[in-house]
DNA sequence: TAGGCCATCTGGTCCT
DNA sequence: AGGACCAGATGGCCTA
């Protein structure tokens, strides 16, 4: 993507390209400044890492476009919430019974699985609404998961 | 073309 | 002093 690539190499602007180059002050401040952007970079690159591992991990619900970072954050948090269900309903039932596990297949419902981790779900019902017009569609992905889980 | 998403730069703040 | 982290601003790419 990105394109504003041609500022890598780099320019500074503020003290040094305001008031020229020359004093070793000025100097100091611009590499400094060059310096601050590059480690910057790298840890923008470094959380960008992270977030696709994070999106190898959460459901992807069939989606052939990427999640984007608000996204996956979401998703992330409502997968948690669902796996965690699931392990307090095995406890429920017992982890030498495998019914709790069918009882979820067949009852899992999107309401379920969504979490936003909002205070006041209202708030966020559009984008909700949003993020559920493929996860819907896409359930069974999650059962089959569960099923594996279970297995 | 507008809106969403993103990478990068930048200055501020906090911490070591 | 210098590094890490953060949020605002900016501008490019992509899609509906």
């Amino acid at each position: 993507m990105k394109t504003c690539k041609s500022n890598i190499t780099d320019s500074v602007s503020g003290p040094a390209s305001s008031f020229g180059l020359g004093s070793p002050k000025v100097e100091n401040t611009a590499k400094r400044r060059l310096a601050a952007n590059a480690r910057e970079r790298r840890r923008m690159q470094g959380l960008n890492v992270a977030f696709d591992r994070l999106r190898r991990v959460v459901p992807q619900w069939g989606q052939d476009k990427k999640l984007s970072k608000y996204e996956t954050l979401q998703m992330a948090l409502s997968y948690i919430g669902a796996l965690n269900r699931i392990l307090t309903d095995a406890e429920k039932y017992g982890s030498s019974h495998t019914d709790w596990l069918n009882v979820h297949v067949e009852h899992f419902q999107p309401e379920d699985f969504y979490y936003t981790g909002q205070e006041n779900p209202q708030e966020d019902d559009d984008y909700n609404q949003a993020i559920f017009s493929y996860t819907q569609e896409n359930l069974h992905m999650f059962n089959e998961l569960a099923s594996h889980v279970g297995s």
